[in-house]
DNA sequence: GTGTACATGTAAAGTGTTACATGATTTC
DNA sequence: GAAATCATGTAACACTTTACATGTACAC
């Protein structure tokens, strides 16, 4: 999903300034499934604009640049509603970790073991902060997101306190 | 991670053509958490013999291009070793499903059951595909990788089992 | 006083994908 | 006879990140 159908959605949910979007995507409900950075919102919006599928109202604050909050106008909604009709691609789903865990088996056996442990803390993070997101969270979409987010961590989780130890006896036995 | 050490790290398993390495990156184990195309791949390879971390041979074949088979150097290992001492980043998790769920519900709320139905398929798809992978899969830290993408793709369904109705009742309920 | 949050935007650099070019061989 | 598999590689395009530019206000 290109920036541009990110920026309708999210509009989609309630007015924004670029600056809130950018806050959503990085730490938000929607942090869990997407990314984008300022050098990619700001031209996305300027572009809606140019389009006619967003509307921007200026307001003035003292001592900041002003407030630029966009709306989604009909024509955007109809060109969300039409990009939703395609079935979603399959999920990216890039993990430093996993491919960490692969490579270090050969070149560097010892550093398995910790690689798992602190990839327990990371889902505990993970869940930690889906846990507080959910607390806010209102819309039903919004709470399955999030509840679906969460689940997967637990999973992972569980899955690391079971086999992650399987596995890294299996590690240290080969390096002896 | 980007296409140089993920090269480095597939080589560290074994001799491989740029050719293998895609197909292993596109439909092997490591399809559940990196991604590489051809143009990423071959230019990384040549970047690697410059720099001296592989090496390659080749082997002449009638009617095709001379297959390159690729090998990590000492040099090559080090440089993957000392890759590995760095803690891996964070997951990148793309989902466009998660963001159809959540865009769709204002827009084209009818559209979040056939979302939900169409997600069920694509579980027990990559299930099915990780399943028949963890036949061949050998060494310890690949089966781990590969049982760490069934677990979670097997809770991922089990909650759409259970909330998913939720959630369709719900959205449908808001309809009306 | 130091750091973080607020607030917008641009330019350069880097990285990666898509499409193209080439062409035999095997499977349906 | 069409489509997939094998096999390498380049060029154009798209996208993103990082760094820059600017500046206030508030919390610690």
């Amino acid at each position: 999903m290109d920036v541009k159908t990110l920026c309708l959605g999210i509009l989609s949910l309630g007015d924004a300034t670029g600056y809130e979007i950018k806050k959503l995507v990085a730490d938000g409900a929607f942090s869990f499934f997407s990314e984008a950075s300022y050098g990619s919102i700001y031209p996305a919006l300027t572009k809606l604009m140019d389009s006619g599928l967003v509307t921007c109202r200026s307001e003035s604050q003292d001592g900041r640049p002003d407030k630029k909050i966009y709306s989604l106008t009909e024509d955007g909604e109809q060109t969300l509603k039409s990009s939703m009709r395609q079935s979603p691609g399959p999920d990216k789903q890039r993990s430093e970790f996993l491919a960490s865990v692969l490579f270090s088996e050969a070149v560097y056996p010892e550093r398995v073991t910790q690689l798992i442990s602190e990839r327990k803390l990371y889902h505990e993070d993970r869940i930690r902060s889906l846990t507080s997101l959910q607390q806010e969270e209102l819309s039903p979409a919004g709470r399955f997101v999030i509840g679906y987010g969460l689940h997967i961590q637990r999973a992972a989780l569980a899955f690391l306190e079971d086999a992650g130890e399987l596995l890294v006896q299996d590690v240290e036995s080969d390096v002896v």
